[in-house]
DNA sequence: TCTGGGGTCCTAGGACCC
DNA sequence: TCTGGGGTCCTAGGACCC
């Protein structure tokens, strides 16, 4: 048995918090530059504004029906996820955490298991002020379902029994009862199956849950995939998907980002495409890894006319690295081999591939001699941009000599706060 | 004027190789 | 008329998730 607990419209939430005027107000908290919304409160969404609706787009609705857009603040939520997910660790034995505000937990041995829902419940929304909704089912496929029902019944009253809101247990309903949820219940709503699928399943008169859990295995998996069959299975009770209790290491990891302003000449892209692998390669040292392979992407707005651009490439590397000035300089001699004058670029990013475990021998692998000094380098380097923010210490790239890279410490967005005279500091020979 | 930033898995075509 | 078979790598894109 699961449950998965999750956070209500969790940035909004985090933000009320600190922010209790906002209660009732129609909320949204927005991305990167402003660019669009990626949470919304109820009020908001009741204004009719969809996930990731373009600010520009909803911005009228700050004068006609009061909305307030806040820029997201991920630090935050990050501290406001950790409180919410260790005090969700009391429902059971054993925890996922999924993402920023949800986790699976796994139930064995706990009794009385509805009950002891709403005290954690009770206890996060007490403890941290973020209110969440549990669901509980026979697999993790059903336990998401759950938590999806008791949202809504809670939303919008009306659409399920006022019983199943805010905590739902498929498994303790009475066998009808559940079929009748179930055959309420739309196939789009169920983990797994986006927009597309869900419109074929309704093409081919399977258009609820129900119908999806009655229907042929072997038809699902010949017209649609194995993925389709196991969520079909877990519908039905089959636990096909297991918990994970320590994430799996990454197999990717990016740093990507739009710009605020489109971007022509090479030089600042240079300075991003830096930042990004410098950020990428601190991401990759934290899961102890080596990558063998960076990608580097630049591309024009899909949204805009004029001409187009979107280009990538893979650039092998020497040997599997974490070192920030090998990932920073191979980022860059990609990016020179994809640029091209005359385009308005308004994103770019570094993808890190072909990622290997770099605790058996990562001293051999990583470098050259150069690199013992390096490496220590890199540990402060780390923990000087966790304990004072994100990018306050970054390897720099000028666009003067192809590939190079040198210290240097940001200033721009932010007030230093790590006041080091930079000469002090060794430069890597890279 | 203004459209996020991560991830996973899968598929397909072309280049290139033996 | 008719043009191998199998493999990898790269690039691109589609589908899903948060």
């Amino acid at each position: 048995m699961y449950a998965l607990v999750d956070g209500n419209n969790f940035y909004v939430s985090c933000e009320r918090v600190f922010r209790p005027a906002l209660n009732r107000c129609p909320v949204v908290v927005l991305s990167n530059n402003d660019g669009c919304a990626i949470a919304r409160s109820n009020e908001a969404k009741d204004l009719g504004i969809k996930m990731g609706a373009p600010y520009f787009q909803i911005k009228h609705l700050e004068v006609t029906e009061g909305l307030v857009a806040l820029s997201a603040n991920f630090a935050l939520y990050g501290d406001m996820s950790e409180r919410m997910m260790s005090l969700a660790a009391g429902l059971g034995p054993e925890q996922e955490i999924y993402s920023i505000d949800e986790s699976f937990i796994t139930l064995h041995g706990v009794r009385d298991v509805t009950r002891r829902a709403w005290t954690i419940r009770d206890r996060i929304a007490r403890g941290v002020g973020i209110p969440c909704g549990i669901g509980i089912g026979p697999t993790k496929t059903l336990a998401k379902l759950a938590n999806a029902i008791a949202k809504d019944a809670e939303r919008k009253p009306g659409s399920y029994p006022a019983h199943l809101a805010r905590v739902c247990n498929l498994a303790e309903l009475p066998r009808l009862e559940l079929q009748a949820i179930l055959e309420q219940t739309h196939v789009g709503a169920v983990w797994g199956i986006g927009n597309r699928i869900s419109n074929q399943l309704n093409e081919a008169g399977i258009a609820n849950v129900w119908q999806l859990t009655q229907a042929d295995l072997g038809t699902i998996r010949r017209r649609w995939s194995v993925v389709l069959e196991r969520t079909v299975r877990e519908l039905r009770g089959e636990s096909c998907i297991a918990l994970e209790d320590a994430p799996p290491p990454k197999k990717m990891i990016a740093c990507t980002r739009s710009f605020g302003q489109p971007v022509e000449d090479l030089g600042p892209l240079i300075e991003a495409v830096s930042e990004y692998a410098s950020r990428a390669a601190e991401k990759l040292r934290r899961q102890r890894g080596l990558a063998g392979q960076v990608q580097v992407f630049a591309h024009t707005s899909p949204f805009r006319p004029g001409p187009r651009f979107s280009r990538s490439i893979v650039v092998p590397l020497l040997r599997p690295t974490a070192d920030t000035a090998l990932i920073v300089r191979s980022a860059v001699d990609g990016l020179r081999r994809i640029y091209e004058e005359g385009y308005e670029l308004i994103k770019a990013g570094v993808i890190l591939l072909d990622i290997s475990d770099g605790t058996i021998k990562q001293n051999e692998l990583d470098l050259g001699e150069a690199s013992k000094d390096r490496s220590a380098l890199y540990g402060a380097l780390d923990k000087i941009n966790m304990r004072y923010g994100r990018g306050t210490l970054h390897l720099a790239s000028t666009g003067l000599e192809p590939g190079s890279a040198r210290w240097g410490m940001r200033q721009e967005r932010r007030t230093p706060r790590y006041t080091t005279n930079i000469e002090e500091i060794p430069v890597a020979r890279c």
